[in-house]
DNA sequence: TATAGTGGTATACTTTAGTATAGCGCTATA
DNA sequence: TATAGCGCTATACTAAAGTATACCACTATA
């Protein structure tokens, strides 16, 4: 079966198996916190190093930033690449995960803004 | 022009506009902490009472159920209907933004079923 | 009369998330 | 030599989220 072509979907499934939970509290999971969508958001057009997101993100710490990067890489969703310069630089990226986030988001954007007509009618 | 076929995509946005900074915090904002997504999850399917979304999710206490159902409730994504019976009862069922959730929670299970195969691989 | 169920609230507490501030080794520029 | 930029880390703190426990008024059942 093409990957591609599945559907998984709550209401066809008329109830809630255990990896249906899974699946959406890891989606939640890396997408949660103060920062993450901000830094997402920062590398879905390009790939920049740490004091270019900090600039992107006026009001993070570095502290943040580094303990919000280092998650999204042991999640897999951003990649970090340290270049043998003096002084060492480092990028960070999306993964292919990290890009495919773009869908979700875009499906949020959408409800967001159906949503906002409805309660600001 | 048709709201159901337009579509948001960050993508083709090549940027990010305030307002859908804006929509997509909208988004989380509605289904994020540890016991949303278990309540509409609950409620996806059919109206409930009270204590029956309680025995569904066995480990909320009444405490969280309570200030998360009201936090649902003025969000406009459950519907709170008090029926006049001795003793009173309650129901609880998703708005029409509510049931709309589904199909943002049916993307983000796409992705996390995805994700775990990457990741699990 | 005692117990259980309904739909919650109140108070106090712990745990987790986020902030503030300072500093590190390194180097290029003024 | 002093300053600034890079890519962070350490320590200490505050704020927000969640838990534990007890309790409320009400009623039907045992």
């Amino acid at each position: 079966m093409n990957v591609k072509s599945m559907q998984f979907s709550f209401k066809k499934a008329k109830s809630c198996p255990i990896q249906f939970v899974l699946a959406v509290n890891d989606t939640l999971n890396v997408i949660n916190g103060k920062w993450k969508l901000p830094i997402i958001g920062s590398l879905l057009f390009d790939k920049k190093r740490f004091t270019e997101i900090q600039r992107n993100i006026p009001k993070i710490t570095p502290r943040m930033l580094s303990k919000e990067l280092k998650e999204l890489e042991i999640n897999g969703i951003v990649k970090r690449t340290v270049y043998d310069t003096i002084p060492v630089s480092v990028e960070y990226e999306l993964t292919k995960s990290g890009e495919n986030l773009g869908e979700v988001l875009d499906k949020m954007l959408e409800w967001g803004i159906e949503h906002r007509k409805v309660v600001f009618k």
